[in-house]
DNA sequence: TTATACAAAATTGTTGACAATAATGAAATA
DNA sequence: TATTTCATTATTGTCAACAATTTTGTATAA
């Protein structure tokens, strides 16, 4: 129910901006409007919706600023990840990361973006899973789907600097370094707030005539 | 309503383990099931409930290694603004922090330990706060109430350290030097927890008659 | 044309009732 | 006595209806 909301907010059937309504929310899911707003309720808490008394849920509207301090957020998390896991990993969970950013690259070389970044949440939820630290793996996902809110017209960029990024990732776990490991990590997500706001920028200059087919800014 | 719940939660007037009636509480508030129910699951999103299916809601019980775990969270949250806020804090602020320790140096003295934990909390918020990061923010907070369901029963211990450590934090702070500042508020969420658990274990060997009054290990 | 006032419709807020499930306690049995 | 079975009770899950509020659309006036 929760989830079945969370999915359509997130892959974007429901836009930012879009309010919930609750009864034709309730038809669709077959169900009353009781269950909706539980779920509703449980949504704002983890960021993905707004809610207005007397007027309703929204999903939320990241602004720029926001979507910075998410990043910064999960930087410093993962950096956190890092430094906690590099010396608790095992032979075999690198082994499985490996796997991942092999698929990873194959993908990226293939085009497959929308497997690249599939492969790259499980990535990214995997780390923060063998850290064995539940409210850290909660927090990170979190922040994820919140920036998914803004990413969500995201443009596949820099998929190849992102790769050789896990490759070191992977490296600095191996080695059992956690200042190497912490650091490999907040560098990544830094480096993907960059690349991310970089492809909006040239999408906001070269591409006006398509962002102003009905996006927001 | 939903922080009407969360206050009793908190000062636990609700216990951890406690199940929440919705019908009691209902009548309690004098309102329906419904709004109770919302609140609820905005409160499991938050950790402080526990939600089993066809069973309802239980107050959070937090294991001493899920303490551990939200401490370092905190800790690394708290490094991340102490360094962000470094390069951005005004002097009005720091003229702020600054009459918040004297106060709490003053309860100390006094002995007043519930004055104390009450300045204490605003101190922290007011760090998050002078961010501008609303996610690190309700995060920290969120952290902040989790970690008080373990701490509850708390014996006030070490408040001579956290005032000297409070101090560094003001000067660090002071000095505009994120390193320090980072660091310093890292070391005192560390040195929190290294407290914390010291006068448990001395309540548990030096206090076993008291502490099999009724509370849990 | 624009602005305002007001009625109608849509939507959220809240409730009480009933269904489904789990917890309790008493009777029957070993 | 201890254990199991089963009816009773308590509690959560869900719903549909009604109240309160906001939004929308229309008619009126400047």
């Amino acid at each position: 129910m929760q989830a079945d909301i969370e999915r359509r907010i997130v892959d974007g059937r429901i836009a930012p901006g879009d309010r919930i309504n609750e009864y034709s929310m309730a038809a669709e899911m077959g169900v009353s409007r009781g269950p909706i707003r539980e779920a509703c309720r449980a949504l704002v808490k983890s960021g993905l919706l707004e809610f207005i008394v007397n007027r309703g849920c929204f999903v939320r509207e990241v602004s720029k600023k926001e979507a910075k301090d998410l990043y910064t957020l999960r930087a410093s998390l993962m950096k956190l990840a890092g430094e906690l896991l590099a010396t608790r990993i095992t032979d075999r969970e690198i082994k499985l990361l490996s796997e991942m950013v092999e698929e990873m690259t194959k993908a990226a070389l293939a085009e497959d973006f929308s497997n690249f970044y599939e492969i790259n949440r499980r990535f990214h939820d995997s780390i923060v899973t063998f850290v064995d630290n539940k409210r850290l793996r909660e927090i990170c996902n979190g922040l994820d789907k919140e920036l998914h809110l803004y990413r969500s017209q995201s443009i596949p960029a820099g998929l190849k600097d992102s790769d050789r990024e896990h490759k070191e990732i992977i490296a600095a776990l191996s080695s059992r370094d956690p200042q190497r490991s912490g650091q490999a990590l907040a560098a990544h997500i830094q480096n993907s707030m960059s690349r991310f706001f970089s492809a909006i920028a040239v999408g906001q200059t070269a591409a006006v005539p398509v962002a102003m087919t009905g996006e927001k800014t």
